[in-house]
DNA sequence: AATGGAATTAATGTATACAATTATACATCT
DNA sequence: AGATGTATAATTGTATACATTAATTCCATT
């Protein structure tokens, strides 16, 4: 087992991006070291570090006032699926070429997982293991460049992404489209794997823009 | 005049990961917070704010020993290039769609700014203003989320880019390429910025990876 | 000489103290 | 009333002190 000791620092920064995208903290609200550090009982020191990475991912902003909290706007979730829509399906590809039997295994796991809350009509289930399967994906390209890339990208609209589940359809034609991926890249046919991103990524971007 | 005033802990940030990725610290060399503090004459708080963040985007690997300088193999190279290929000439075109006239401005500074240098056989200087064209190309499209994307993916090879400009040959049809994608940038045609932008990316990728 | 293990060292991680800057409230002047 | 200046408060930025953990050294034992 690799229980790796997380510092505080990293625990933070976990759990504030995780609020932050929720939508626990909402648009322009200001977080301060002070009451931050309060709340969660440490010192200033691990949360200033948080916050400053937080501010290297734009999630937040820093300001005389406080960690200002960065909304996100239509047209950002525009330009992330404009971009995911080039690379992701390059990514299913290399999943596909480089694939090994343990990561096979994760994504089929996070697949029945995906079923499961589908079938439970349970949305943040869903949308959690809809978050884990493409994920595990991305780590099955073997690509550090690409998980760098594609995962902050994915990351940012998790909240999003959980309203369109709301949609009953859309979980289950999701769910679809996610179990044609991964039986493409189980068969090692990266052309396939490619398409079928392409074809889940835009269904994805209509579901949620609604255009 | 718009002098913003960067903290130390920012400095620090943009001295370190210029140097760490043309080459001035090589690739597993350990940075200790407490030599840097001392060598900048600094806190260690500053520095290790710097150093956390560079962890972040993964310029640096924090170990019980030290901040540990990555290396950028081959794979990767080929792997941002890869990428690049597919969103920078996304970029090109929402540039040329997106453009404003001090934007335009900018850019066709950095042009007659890479013109010069390559007339002068100044790889630095050549280097460096390529690093500007793209990055005010960047800017152009408006869209943070391009910007944070390509930015750091295009900062990471900026050594690799160096060695390429050694090639006469390479630096005149750069900046040819370079050109064409100004002017059809500048006359509004994302069509064809696009193209050419592709075209760019995989000649320079050849070049650098020679294959 | 090889091995094991305590002592030491060197490094990060966290807390606290201090400095500097910015925002706010309030009084004063016109 | 509105502007302006000043004191106060709130917040970030930096330095230092302390805690913890991992590596290294070195000595005792076999």
């Amino acid at each position: 087992m690799n229980h790796k000791m997380l510092s505080i620092a990293d625990q933070i920064f976990n759990e504030l991006e995780h609020d932050i995208l929720t939508g626990v903290y909402e648009h322009d609200e200001l977080l301060t070291e002070l009451k931050l550090s309060e709340t969660l009982g440490v010192s200033r020191t691990p949360v200033r570090e948080a916050l400053s990475r937080l501010a290297q991912e734009h999630i937040v902003e820093m300001t005389s006032k406080g960690a200002r909290v960065m909304g996100i706007t239509e047209k950002d979730i525009e330009d992330i699926y404009a971009i995911r829509y080039r690379i992701e399906s390059l990514a299913a590809k290399m999943a596909a070429e480089n694939a090994d039997e343990q990561g096979l295994k994760e994504l089929k796991r996070l697949l029945d997982l995906q079923e499961f809350y589908t079938e439970k009509d349970d949305h943040d289930g869903t949308n959690a293991a809809d978050s884990g399967f493409h994920q595990a994906l991305y780590a099955l390209t073997k690509s550090p460049t690409m998980i760098q890339t594609l995962g902050p990208l994915h990351r940012r609209i998790v909240k999003y992404r959980r309203v369109s589940y709301e949609t009953p359809d859309r979980a289950i034609t999701s769910l679809g489209e996610h179990r044609g991926i991964y039986e493409a890249i189980a068969a090692g046919d990266g052309e396939k794997a490619e398409e079928l991103m392409r074809v889940h990524i835009e269904k994805a971007r209509k579901s949620i823009l609604g255009k």
